[in-house]
DNA sequence: TTAATATTTAGATAGTTATCTAAGTATCTA
DNA sequence: TAGATACTTAGATAACTATCTAAATATTAA
């Protein structure tokens, strides 16, 4: 949902981590829990704003839910700031 | 100071505003305060925001201060959000 | 259909922050 | 040096958010 909430949702660490490992792979819920020291409803939180700003997408396969990244979004937050600095 | 002040920086709507109106020339606060609706205050608040975060350089004249973009940091945060989108 | 596994939702709380008014500091001018 | 102008700092408050525990939902397996 346009730029601001791109921004807000990559303004936070643990979110930029979840985006970073999801560049290499694309993995479950349960899979990136493992990289954090944060409780699960906690990283399901930041999956939501992620998902809200478009930054992921998610996908049901069993009884897990597979997240992966949506580069395009980043792109557009990318050349939003190549725009500004090359004024 | 580092990744992440910039991009917490960048995350408030008058803070990207702000950087914007100083691509086109260095202002004062008192010449960017016209753009907004915030008090001085406010405003001097979010100068500051972005002055931690080395995005904004100032330089009294006066009795005005002058403030202007620093594009070396908005191209580091570019240059991250590339390598990412690009892994 | 009951139990186990995987994840989300609800509700509470503590910490952060954007905003304001009031007061302070710095510079210039008369 | 007194007053005006430009800006920042201090202190208060309301809104937001990251986190937690507990409960709910969805899927699979026994």
């Amino acid at each position: 949902m346009g730029l601001n909430s791109t921004l807000q949702a990559i303004a936070e660490p643990n979110r930029r981590k979840i985006l970073e490992l999801l560049t290499k792979r694309n993995l479950s819920v349960g899979q990136l829990a493992v990289h954090f020291n944060i409780t699960l409803p906690s990283l399901s939180h930041h999956l939501s704003v992620l998902k809200q700003a478009d930054l992921v997408s998610s996908e049901r396969r069993g009884q897990e839910i597979i997240y992966s990244i949506n580069l395009s979004v980043v792109e557009e937050i990318t050349k939003y700031l190549i725009k500004l600095f090359k004024k």
